[in-house]
Parts: structure tokens; sequence; C-alpha cells
DNA sequence: GTCCATTGTGTGACTTTGTCACTGTGTGCC
DNA sequence: GGCACACAGTGACAAAGTCACACAATGGAC
């Protein structure tokens, strides 16, 4: 079967699954089913459980933090070929937390019900594996947040987060508010920030957008301590 | 045999792992070592990866980070009763995370090997069930770290935390600089803070004490969001 | 006891960041 | 054109972090 074979193959695009017992990739790729959501859909959120575990085929989640006090802050991404095992065992206990997940772009993903979560995490090693090291990695991100909200100085984050948004481009489309829920700031602060690296040349900006014209000059800045 | 009975009693200890299956509960006990550590005894950290899962029977762990920046902040803590799953899994993967592990009092705790934590979580879903709520647990906390970090003024903070160290009793003994790393902030600031306290009449200081003298001020400080 | 190092605390000047209350200014829609 | 509406700029001020000190309490060493 056609479908068959492309099934099978969504297993293979994940580092972490492609060296799973043949067995247990056969059980993963028969008892899941792959959903599509749109952007700006919210994957989970307060009083809305993910019934199923997900792996990132295509797209992007971005998983932020509403505050009691209105604000917000960027905890982390999942990108495709990660899933959110985190998210998962975090519902599994706690409902009453106040995280939520949004797709950043339209999403591809494999849903594995919990149950064939639970079985596989009995069965295989390897898939055992795989659990512990994407939790691992989430929470040293989640230490890296803490230690950058805690102590670095705005304009070293907020150079490194431009540099990280930008990927290849030299053009980031973003506005001052979004980057303030980057970093968990306010937007004037960023309008601030903003404004005196233009003043040095490094960045140009427009409406909705800004252009990093000397890029070293940020990821020098970035990479202070 | 005496031993064999007081052993048993530890897993009885853990509201958790109380209702494992009797076969896991054996396993457990039999396959763990009780140990005992000192107070202010770093238990893991950068460069010394713990070998095995500890099961806390006495005595608190104080997990901290330490900034490239120099600057420290305490993220958690483990009190008698719960594990650090959430320690050893990361260091499972990644062991160049920053975050050490200290032991506040003298510290009792099983010992579980690697390779047996392994077998237990293959075999019981109980025991799966406990490791992943602990998990849950430690990140919906460093989930409320990361707001208060970001979002929440230190006034507030430094109430809570005076609360939250005071217990019952009403004398903290603890230093400025101390309380500075438990809420990741200079120590000038703690004390300027408690000055202000001090001032309202909410508090009293003596050198390496603080007294609290209107709890009720404090708590409804520290209640607002 | 005195001397002395260590640790804990107080203080002022200054910078950075966050907050508040605004004013403009593009953009798209009716 | 008029009108929302999201986006960005600004000044005044408050809160928090940094730096460079001074000074006090404590606990040995002698």
């Amino acid at each position: 079967m056609n479908d068959k074979a492309m099934e099978t193959l969504w297993v293979d695009r994940f580092p972490g699954l492609s060296r799973l017992e043949p067995r247990t990739k056969q059980l993963l790729v028969q008892r899941s089913s792959i959903i599509t959501m749109p952007t700006a859909s919210v994957i989970f959120g307060p009083g809305k459980s993910p019934e199923n575990m997900l792996f990132l085929l295509e797209g992007t989640v971005r998983v932020q933090q509403v505050s009691e006090t209105g604000h917000e802050i960027v905890l982390y991404r999942i990108n495709a070929g990660e899933s959110c095992v985190l998210t998962t065992a975090c519902l599994l206990a706690y409902d009453d937390y106040s995280a939520e997940g949004v797709a950043e772009s339209e999403v591809q993903a494999a849903a594995v019900p919990r149950i064939v979560f639970d079985d596989l995490v009995a069965q295989s090693p390897s898939f055992r594996n795989f659990v512990f090291a994407a939790f691992s990695k989430r929470i040293t991100d989640l230490f890296l947040v803490i230690d950058e909200v805690a102590f670095q100085r705005m304009d070293v984050r907020l150079a490194h987060k431009l540099i990280e948004l930008s990927g290849s481009d030299d053009t980031i489309a973003t506005t001052h508010q979004k980057l303030s829920v980057e970093l968990g700031t306010a937007r004037e602060v960023i309008s601030r920030q903003l404004q005196e690296f233009q003043r040095r040349g490094w960045i140009e900006q427009s409406r909705g957008a800004v252009r990093i014209v000397e890029r070293s000059k940020l990821e020098n800045l970035a990479d202070r301590d």
C-alpha cells in the first residue's frame, strides 16, 4: 500500500526514533494518526489537554506562559522532528497550569494515544531512551530560560533572539510586541533597544519587520555572558 | 529479619509508591541501598553525575543554578518523600548543565541504580505513573519559577519566600546573601526590602536571622498577583 | 584580654529595566 | 475620504540591579 509506505516514513524522520526496534516502529505507525492543524490554532492550553502525544512532522509549535498578571513569555518551541513529551506528561497530572501551545505555521503531526505511549515506554528500551532524552532537552532549555530571564541584560538577550529568529535570512517579520513576549518584557523596552541598535547601524526597522545590517556586531553582543 | 523489615518500610513512606505492586516494591527494596550524606555535601553538580536515582527518606536537597555570570538562583527543593527523577533523567543525556544539588541537612536516601530504574519503568505501570507525576510536579514548579522571576515584584516574592521559609516558626535563620540566592537577585536588594518591611513593623532583624512579627501583613502582600 | 580575618549588613550614586499615560502613524476597510 | 486598529515613539517616573564603599559582629589565634 502507498499509504502504508508513507506512514512508515514518518518514524524515520525522527533522529531519535529511527533506531527503534522494527516492532516498535510498526506499533507507532499503526496506532497513530496523522493530523493537521492550521496556523495560530491552540494545540493545548488551560482547560484544553491534548488527548494524544504529538510527534511534529511539519511546522513549529510555540509554547508560552500566560501569567496571572497578564504578561506573556515564550518558554520554548517544538520543531519538526521533535515531540511534546513534556507537555503530555505535564498534563497527565496537573491541568491547572498556564502554559499553552500555539501552532506558528500549519502543523502536521503524528498523534499517539496515551495508552499506546504507555505501552511503548513499557516495551521498548530505545523508546524509553527517546522519551527521557526529550525530557532532558526541554528541562535544560527551561534552566537556560530561567538563567537568561534572571541574569542576562536585555540588550544581550534581544541580540541573541534576533540572531535566532533571523535564521539564514536577514529580515525578520515580527513586531515589537511579539519580541517583547519572546523575552518576557515590555514592548517599550524592545522599542528602545531596537532604536539603540538602529542608531548604531546594526539593524534597520520598518513596520512589522527588522532587517539585520551588521550581523557580526549583534552576534558579538549576544555572545557576551 | 529486622533489616528486611526496616527496608521494606521506606517504600511505604512515599505517597506515590505505597500503591505499587508488591513485586515492584520488593524489587525496589532489594536492589536499592540506603545511603547517608552530611549537610552541605554536593549530591550532584557539573561534572558530578549521580550514578543512582535517589529517593529521599530524610532531609532536603536544594537544587540551584550557578550562572556563567556568577549569579545563583534556587530552582526547587527535594523533600523527604520525593525523588529526583528530573535530575536523573537530565543527567542521562546532558551533563554539561549547570545545576547542582546540595544537601541542606543530613540526608538519608534510597539509591536505585539506573538499570533497576529502567527495569521498573518497563515492568510497572504504577511506577511509570509515579515517575511521570514527579516530572510533572517539577516542571510545573519550573514554570512557576520562570513566571515569578520574569513578572513578579521583588517585595511580593520576598514576602512569599519569608512565609515559605518560616514554616510554623517565626524566626528564620538566614542571611541577606542566602535570601538573594533564593530569589536570584542581589544582596543589596534584599537588604533594602527587609529594611522596608522592618520600617513597617512586619519583621525584626538581627545578624543572621529574620523574625516575623506581623505574619498576616506579609501573607497579604505575598498573595498579590 | 588584643589583634585580626571573616562574614554580615548599611548606604549612596548611578544604570538598567519596567510602568504609565500618552501621541502619532501607517494600513486596510467601509 | 473617514475610521478603526494595530504598530511604534516618547517622557516621566518607579523598581531593581550594579558598584564601591563603610562599618559592625563574630570567632579564633596569640
